[in-house]
DNA sequence: GCGATCAGCGG
DNA sequence: TGTTCGCTGATCGCG
């Protein structure tokens, strides 16, 4: 039987205490739903398509000739072979030569036909899946979009979400950041959001107990700029961008099981450099070194990795005898670990916040989840009561071994709260 | 119409 | 050989 299964497996508590209680939370968040703008959406529409149409204009010309910017295939021989560009700065598909961002960009201090391909693609990404899309799922009778959350999909434990994934809706780019600001609140409401501040980092720095990691988050620092510091072993106000940036990088890395190769693409450095590099990280922190070490002899062992509350992800993977498919394994077990812990975290604060707007009756509406952020629509009025209340759930949901910071905003649209 | 492939968005 | 996870869209070959 599958109860007996899941009280075998000690997983009780996260089906009962967790996952189904939160499928009823996520089920008021996707009937609530978000209101969209979407005579914004249409204006930014037209500004994207006449530019992109410029842009398909120019390129044509620089190839001598039409094609389908859009089809990979064809670019490939219009670079690679019309043009001649050198195919050494690209790795080998299943059908040729590559032509993804990476390539694009080593290329483009060739030719210019690169760089206008790469922004067409940028234009053509975000009209053909967030302009010109969102609005056709805006339900007619509700004004808003209601995406679908998926609690069994994801691996690690985290939630997943589609038609429409309100999970990736840009940010990091100046237009994409744009599509933000047609996700507005009621008439009369706020949208108020408040992320994690760094939460796998800090939930790594609890795994693994690393009493450096620990120490530097609990003097509230900056926490990439005291890392570099103590790599470098200079002072944290002699801490160059380059290295901060560097051990970003290096950071997140880690929480990926990123070896030297991989490093070394990601920041434009030797794989000897990389090699240093990350041999300087775990000098420093000695903690998370020996808890990667032993996380992964653990899972070997027991062919699973476990997150805080017990959720597992099985890890055949790390008793075959390839090599690849091994190292392939850590990866999965040290990204589960961490994040499918933080995963946890915010699922425990979600159903808090739930369980206490009902009791104490409050006019705050969970709308999404973002893996490490919440955004909520709030009354006009109250966006500082609701802030400080919302972010005292978030940040006390667990106890660990460093302090859990929130960080929030609110504004008239989604870019505005962030 | 379906599936494989490539590409790119987020945390 | 070569970062984790998952979702979506366009192209293209197959039927």
């Amino acid at each position: 039987m599958i109860e007996e299964k899941i009280k075998n497996l000690d997983l009780e508590d996260l089906l009962y205490e967790v996952e189904l209680p939160l499928s009823h939370v996520l089920m008021k968040m996707e009937q609530r739903g978000i209101r969209l703008d979407v005579d914004f959406l249409k204006t930014i529409s037209v500004d994207l398509t006449q530019r992109a149409k410029e842009l398909e204009k120019e390129c044509h010309e620089l190839a001598g000739m039409e094609f389908n910017l859009s089809s990979p295939k064809q670019l490939q021989h219009i670079l690679f072979e019309k043009l001649e560009l050198p195919t050494s700065v690209s790795r080998k598909t299943k059908t040729g030569f590559s032509t993804d961002q990476s390539v694009l960009e080593r290329l483009a201090p060739l030719h210019l036909l690169p760089n206008r391909i790469l922004e067409h693609r940028e234009l053509n990404k975000l009209l053909g899946t967030y302009v010109n899309a969102l609005p056709e799922l805006v339900n007619p009778d509700t004004g808003r979009v209601h995406t679908s959350y998926l609690q069994t999909v994801a691996a690690t434990g985290r939630l997943a979400s589609a038609n429409p994934n309100l999970q990736n809706i840009p940010i990091r780019t100046e237009r994409g950041a744009e599509i933000r600001k047609a996700f507005i609140p009621e008439d009369g409401h706020s949208l108020v959001s408040i992320d994690y501040s760094q939460i796998e980092l800090r939930m790594m720095a609890h795994l693994s107990g690393d009493e450096a990691l620990i120490e530097a988050f609990q003097q509230g620092e900056d926490i990439h700029i005291s890392t570099a510091a103590k790599i470098f072993n200079v002072k944290p106000e002699e801490v160059t961008k380059e290295q901060r940036s560097g051990v970003k990088q290096v950071n997140y890395g880690v929480l990926f099981g990123m070896r030297e190769f991989g490093l070394s693409q990601r920041m434009g450095i030797s794989i000897q450099e990389a090699r240093e590099f990350i041999e300087g990280y775990f000098g420093a922190f000695p903690g998370v070194k020996r808890y990667i070490d032993h996380l992964l002899e653990d899972s070997r062992k027991t062919g699973m990795v476990k997150t805080v509350l017990g959720r597992r992800r099985p890890l055949p993977e790390l008793q075959s005898s390839n090599r690849n498919l091994v190292q392939s394994g850590e990866r999965m077990a040290i990204a589960s670990a961490v994040q499918g812990s933080a995963a946890d975290l915010i699922k425990l604060a979600m159903l808090k916040l739930d369980a206490d707007i009902d009791r104490e009756q409050l006019p705050y509406s969970m709308l999404l989840q973002v893996h490490d952020e919440l955004i909520f629509e709030v009354p006009e009025g109250e966006e500082e009561d609701s802030i400080s209340w919302i972010k005292q759930r978030m940040e006390s949901a667990m106890t660990l071994k460093v302090p859990i910071v929130a960080d929030a905003g609110y504004g008239k649209n989604w870019l505005e709260a962030h």
